[in-house]
Parts: C-alpha cells; structure tokens; sequence
DNA sequence: AACGGCTGCAACCGCGATGAC
DNA sequence: CGTCATCGCGGTTGCAGCCGT
C-alpha cells in the first residue's frame, strides 16, 4: 500500500530544525532559487528530506513571510474565504499575502474556530449552530431561475437590499471554485444562487468592477479556454463589508446569476 | 518546586495531481 | 498509454511552553 518513501529515512535528521541548517537552506536557496526540493538536500549539504526542506522554507524561512497576530480584517476574510472555498488551506492563503498555509489553517483550528463557535456560529457550515443541516434552503423563488440568458449588457447592480444576505444562510458547503455546474455537486448556478439573479456581461476584466471596486481574482484561463462550464469566482472586494461571489458562463460570456455575501 | 493538563505551532505523513519518459 | 518521480496539499502528530493546582 502507499507509495516509496520520498527519501532514505535512516539517513535524514527529522524533528525541530537547526539554526545551521536554516542558514544552509537559506543559503543554498538564495544561491540557486527554489525547486528541485528532491535534490536540493544533497546539494545543500543537509541530511534532510526535499519535503522536509521545502516545508521549512515555504513556512517559515521564506523572507516575504508577514510572522506576529492576524488582524481583524484578515480574520473575516479568513472567513469569508473558508466558507466560499472550505478547507482550501493554500487558495485561502494565496489571498494572504505573507500567510502560508499552515500557518491559516493552524490558526482556524485553534482561534477561528472558537471564535465562531462562541459565535454560535458552525465552523464548518457557517450557519447557525443547531440549525439543520444539509439543506440548501432555497426557495421557490420562481424568479431566480427564469431569466438567466437575458443579455442585459454591461449592468451590473444589485437589485435590491435584500439581495444582502447573511453568508451562513446562504452559501453551500461546498462550492468549489471550477466547479462544473454538471459536476458532483449537481447545482446548477440558480440553485446555488436562488437569492438573486442578476443579468451582468461581462469582459474579463469586467468594466463594472472598478465602478463597483471589487477587483477579480482566481481567474482561470484553461477553464475559460478549454471548457463551456461555469464556474464560480469570488471576488475580494475593496469595501470593507462586502465579498461577491457569481457563477459564470465563460463560454457565453455572461454570468448566469449572483449574490453578494456579508461578511460575518 | 513539581506535576499534569492544555494550547499553539512546527513538522511529518499519506495521497492525489502532474509531468517526464 | 502506462509507469515512475516529484510536487504540493490537507490532515495529523509531537513537543515545547504556559498555566493552574
């Protein structure tokens, strides 16, 4: 069972690093920059495992590394981000600049996730603790599903006020960024966004976004290229209380529906 | 001072994804 | 196309330090 393992064990140091051998890794790194983590042990003098070095210099030696407290601001949007993607540790922390992803996903377990619960809020669903669970509530909304191929080029607004819904009511557990909306989860964009179905076209990027000051991140050019699906993007967004998450067909170059989140 | 429980974090492990051959 | 090597990710573990008794 399992594959070989990645390296001669009996030959390698494990546990807590050395300060001399953080300076050889650095060293080596500043030297030859990162990759060949396979090789680079050898190289670099050191009897570690390429895992072991580039877990090292990814998560704590890197020197764009941002060490001491979360802010307030990176906790919300640790959340926002957790309760869009899950326990996606590394996408999350690719809009942290200067996080890792260990450092985010320890930092879920031991403060965000008692944060939340002394919230009354479910760290992992985000809805309301004892809430039922499971259930994407949506509505009936008649409307949401009706009217997604309108081409009502470049508009972009929110409809209404309520379209502001509380992200732990709304938000599926498990919506995937790329997510083929034939794909496991079976949703198709109305279904995972019932509240509001906004008709937006869009260019990539789209003009409404500095109108709007949200700017687009985790674009993903081989889904654009290769693949008529939609997907979900979330946007981060400039304002302070609000994120956007849409689904959208690449192929027809329109979003199919959309909903904006509060933060918690 | 000694002990034990708790906490936070660095590091490890297993496995899926990806690319080279 | 299949196999293998490597990378990268997420879950888990181990341990040092803290704190209360």
């Amino acid at each position: 069972m399992g594959r070989s393992p990645c390296c001669e064990k009996q030959h390698t140091n494990k546990g807590a690093w050395t300060k001399e051998e953080d300076e050889r890794l650095i060293h080596y790194i500043k030297l030859h920059g990162e990759g060949c983590w396979r090789s680079l042990p050898k190289a670099a003098g050191l009897l570690r495992c390429g895992k072991s070095c580039r877990l090292r210099w990814i998560n704590y030696l890197r020197p764009d590394l941002k060490r001491g407290n979360f802010t307030e601001e990176e906790d919300d949007l640790i959340i926002n981000l957790h309760s869009l993607l899950g326990n996606k540790w590394s996408s999350i922390a690719a809009r942290l600049p200067g996080r890792t992803d260990n450092e985010i996903k320890n930092y879920w377990n031991t403060h965000i996730k008692r944060k939340l619960c002394s919230r009354g809020i479910d760290p992992q669903t985000h809805r309301p603790l004892g809430s039922v669970s499971g259930t994407n509530k949506t509505s009936n909304n008649s409307s949401s599903s009706s009217n997604s191929n309108n081409s009502n080029v470049n508009r972009f607004e929110l409809e209404t006020k309520e379209s502001v819904v509380p992200l732990m009511q709304q938000v599926p557990a498990n919506i995937d960024n790329g997510e083929d909306s034939n794909g496991c989860s079976g949703l198709s964009s109305e279904e995972v966004f019932p509240q509001i179905n906004l008709e937006l076209s869009i260019g990539i990027p789209f003009p409404s976004c500095q109108r709007s000051q949200f700017s687009p991140v985790n674009l993903n050019q081989s889904q654009k290229q290769q693949q008529q699906r939609v997907s979900y993007q979330l946007f981060q967004s400039t304002m302070p209380d609000v994120c956007l998450c849409y689904g959208l067909d690449f192929q027809k170059k329109h979003a199919c529906s959309c909903r904006v989140i509060t933060t918690l």
